[in-house]
DNA sequence: TTGTCGGCGATTCGCCGACAA
DNA sequence: TTGTCGGCGAATCGCCGACAA
């Protein structure tokens, strides 16, 4: 309510030079005499970063012609932070004189994408089925299949990199805990390196930033002195080094967009048709609690992830916590916050206080390669202000498509003249019941996913089907030769197939042997397997090694755990 | 069942010199020509890790008098795993020459821990009053306060990490989710350094290593060259620097320990009486499903975690997943892994192919700090073997405590002469209701299935069976010997086979014992194995990689484990 | 105004045998 | 047998003004 004075601030997108580990960081003239005015007799900066981290830069006004410099401290909080150049840092001096500092990643283009998810249908097309829908009051669906990275860490690895798209939500637990409203996602890798890599991915762990670091290496546990190619030459067929020698571990982490700047962040208009449509539209309830300004005050880390996940709704906490990361922040100049109108006039949807939260555009890595700029487009989607990217000429994505598998179905009826979700609406998340607005509403809402996979054999496309829809084993014979063009072959054992599930312990059963109901329950995962393959074990193309690893990599850890301590 | 070869290995704890970036790993004489013998020609190696990431060192033996060198690729060993002397690494070869790469990290003492969770109650006085809880059928209270870390890393700051004791279970999401079983820890941080700092964790962010690294630095980012001090003169009341400037950002990550071998892992035998008794008095059921083999056999990274988590009742999993980690293999020497006498001699419980969860002893610092070894002592928490850390000399933990404040209330009632949590007890965790799980004695439950899994040998593939419709064990054979196409060969003992089951207390017996109602109540699993199998319980028919398992399960906390590896 | 370059001293990395425990 | 030391060359860090875009 009391305005505070307006904090000086600026941000620059970080040269070459700035990110080098030979050079300093320098300061725009202006930056410097706007931003560090009274600081600038000092011979060093101190600056606050979002998590509270005081970072100590010495500042010196020197070069011919004269320019402001940080130089020591500087590197040290580009190797921290990650920078690499064109990343951008945000220095903010409020009205006590003390800075803030902050970062923001930019996004770069990923190499080699499989051109999969890039899709043609025109937007003025969903528009229309989507309106379609909502006034027949059918049901339309919205996909999205939001990229991805993880990180694989461990104590005592290297860190890892994946990235994937996200194909649907399941169940965190379906057998131990039928009736949670938690999900975990469903998740293609864009590399199969890891055989048995999970399909089922906390939302907590992954990285929703689809675009991945470039190949420009900053990091710092890197090879001093290339020794001959030595960590090079591994043999191909390992996917880790295939992908480019050290890469994977070289690549920063370089997670998310912060304080994206590059964005027009004030141009939501253009789309403010299908911002106020979509707003009403997919406005089911998803109240969040934390105040962004808040939440990002303190310490953001794992720690502020879970406050994150926590502090949404948790039956949407596959969704939102794909786009944690907002993007703020208008940048490249000295400006005071004032100075965007933009946010100012945010509608109050935007500006209430709630995380605005940046979705990735799945395909912006594309739009990067185009050397396009995009802006961002708000659009409300149930108390959340989230952003799409779309191509600044094209007014809306033009990629958006019919199948990004993150379905949500919403049945929508209208209340007087209004679009209501609230009132009796329905709005599934792939089959699942999200809470419309009334949190307790459906306590009974199912939980299984749907559909269970099969795998015909080491084949790493599987198939889905839904058991719900089958009324046993005999259904199920049929329907999976039709899917996979077995007419006959797995109904006659003499064939030669075998049809094995996962069960919820991970065991591997025949099919066939419990009620179809129970079988129902406690499937996993459906597997196709010849007798010959059944018979053999899969054990034995295994080295011994590797089963050591296997056992080794379950003994990974700290047991020095404690003693428990009984009393009464 | 078949016999795979003794893999050459060795395993070393790191000195100073083999971690110093100075320096290179010094390879002992006897391990390098035993274990690198047929590769010692080469001027390089490389090894694969856990995670199939390979690593690749220069091998020169040189120095006056020879000796074998892993110069360079080993640093950037050491400082991508972070490893610091005294931690362990471990090299092991298999029949085809692969190496593979393990490593161990030690448990450090911390500097200047609160005295406050040094207690003092003995554990006798703890038994009795247990002990009288349980003839009394009152309640009783189990206080637990594991220490833990966490670490905070967000894709923009440093690393920084935290020390904390967990107080206390909360709702995950008490408003917005009001009937959740999901739970959050309360922690009490060692330091206040962010003021507004998280009093609610996520089970799954912490580590639950009370031990914390010595001030030893080793990791990369830090000021190369102190400059005037710049980076500690952080005036005073900023808890970041106060602890010691770059302290923060310099400590490792060293969270767990893994191949641990420091401990007699052995020694279970001096508490089997607080063991069993435990077994009995703490037995609320937690049951656990997934497969450790096939489980670990994933990337089990973060990722991981969060199966580890899932795979646990959620009710539980504040607790359970404190404990994740395992301590496993002996080191220090060159051996076949059948050199480990304990592995045989294990108790059922130890062995039973369960999780062995080791706590972190709250006071283990102060145990390393008086020099003092300490064995391991299972406890039977509910299906879980867990380990408590005592005092070699002391028999029992000393200091056992009144204000831990993990507490479990636990009413119990006698059924017969026999303890029996399943029937009527009830157990609370924190004032919460755990879900007393009795799998077997009761059908209904949703997570039980009807049928019963049983396993032949080793081979991946069960089959399950319905035991409710078969009348008594004469039934039981003959529909195992139709199903397994064994037709008389179960039935008559000449034949070798021996049917044996695991229970629900995950210890493996011979069927035919019990009363066939019992039976049915108890049996989690049926196992078809040779006479051979059985009766060279002592592993030495079994390969090195399945003693290893054995080893590792007896030792090593895994929550997601089953019983199916363990083999009488 | 500011991005990049080369210079160059300081620091660290990392390979070596010496030496001793 | 092996842990640590000092030597020392190579690589990198990081501060500087020059220069030009």
């Amino acid at each position: 309510s009391s305005v505070k004075r307006t904090p000086h601030m600026f941000c620059k997108t970080l040269t070459a030079s700035d990110t080098s580990t030979h050079r300093g960081f320098s300061v725009p003239r202006r930056a410097a005499e706007d931003c560090f005015a009274p600081l600038l007799y000092l011979d060093h900066l101190i600056a606050k970063d979002l998590h509270g981290v005081e970072w100590k830069f010495r500042h010196i006004y020197r070069g011919q012609p004269r320019r402001h410099l940080l130089t020591t401290g500087w590197s040290i909080f580009v190797s921290q932070k990650n920078l690499v150049s064109g990343d951008a840092v945000l220095f903010l001096r409020d009205e006590d004189g003390e800075l803030r500092l902050g970062i923001r990643r930019s996004a770069r283009p990923r190499n080699g994408l499989p051109d999969s998810i890039i899709e043609k249908n025109s937007c003025s097309n969903i528009l229309s089925l989507v309106a379609n829908a909502v006034s027949t009051k059918s049901m339309f669906h919205v996909f999205y299949s939001p990229r991805f990275r993880m990180r694989f860490e461990m104590e005592d690895s290297p860190e890892r990199r994946c990235a994937g798209v996200v194909t649907g939500v399941c169940d965190l637990e379906p057998y131990r805990w039928p009736n949670t409203k938690w999900r975990c996602l469903l998740v293609r890798w864009d590399e199969s390196f890891v055989s048995d890599h999970q399909e089922r991915v906390s939302p907590w762990e992954i990285d929703p930033s689809g675009s991945l670091p470039q190949l420009s290496i900053q990091s710092s546990p890197r090879p001093k002195r290339p020794w001959a190619g030595l960590l090079d030459t591994t043999p191909p067929g390992n996917p880790i080094t295939e992908r480019g020698g050290f890469l994977d571990f070289e690549e920063s982490v370089r997670p998310s967009k912060v304080l994206q700047g590059q964005e027009n962040i004030g141009s939501a208009s253009p789309l403010q048709g299908f911002d106020v449509m979509n707003r009403r539209i997919l406005d089911f309830a998803m109240q969040s609690h934390a105040n962004p300004i808040l939440l990002s005050s303190r310490v953001k880390d794992r720690f502020g992830e879970f406050v994150d996940a926590t502090s949404l709704d948790p039956a949407c906490s596959g969704v939102m916590n794909l786009d944690r990361f907002p993007r703020v922040l208008q940048g490249q100049e000295i400006c005071s916050l004032r100075s965007f109108p933009q946010i100012a006039g945010f509608s109050p949807a935007a500006t209430s206080g709630k995380p605005n939260l940046g979705y990735t555009d799945p395909f912006a890595y594309n739009q990067a390669n185009k050397s396009k700029k995009s802006s961002v487009y708000p659009i409300n989607f149930g108390g959340e202000t989230r952003k799409f990217l779309a191509q600044k000429e094209g007014g809306l994505p033009k990629n958006v498509t019919a199948d990004f598998p993150f379905k949500i179905d919403m049945m929508g009826k209208q209340k007087g003249g209004d679009f209501d979700m609230n009132a009796s609406s329905e709005c599934k998340l792939f089959g699942f019941s999200l809470p419309v607005e009334t949190p307790a509403a459906n306590p009974q809402s199912s939980s299984k996913r749907i559909c269970t996979k099969v795998h015909k054999q080491e084949s790493l496309v599987g198939i889905a089907i839904d058991l719900s829809r089958l009324n046993g084993y005999n259904d199920l014979l049929t329907e999976l030769e039709r899917l996979f063009n077995m007419e006959g072959l797995l109904r006659d054992p003499e064939k030669g197939w075998r049809i094995l599930y996962t069960d919820s312990e991970n065991d591997m059963m025949v099919v066939a042997d419990d009620p179809w109901h129970d079988f129902c329950n406690v499937v996993l995962k459906i597997h196709l397997y010849t007798k010959e393959e059944v018979e053999n074990g899969n054990n034995d193309n295994k080295s011994c090694l590797e089963q050591v690893a296997v056992l080794m990599e379950a003994s990974v850890s700290q047991p020095d755990s404690s003693p428990t301590v009984t009393r009464v």
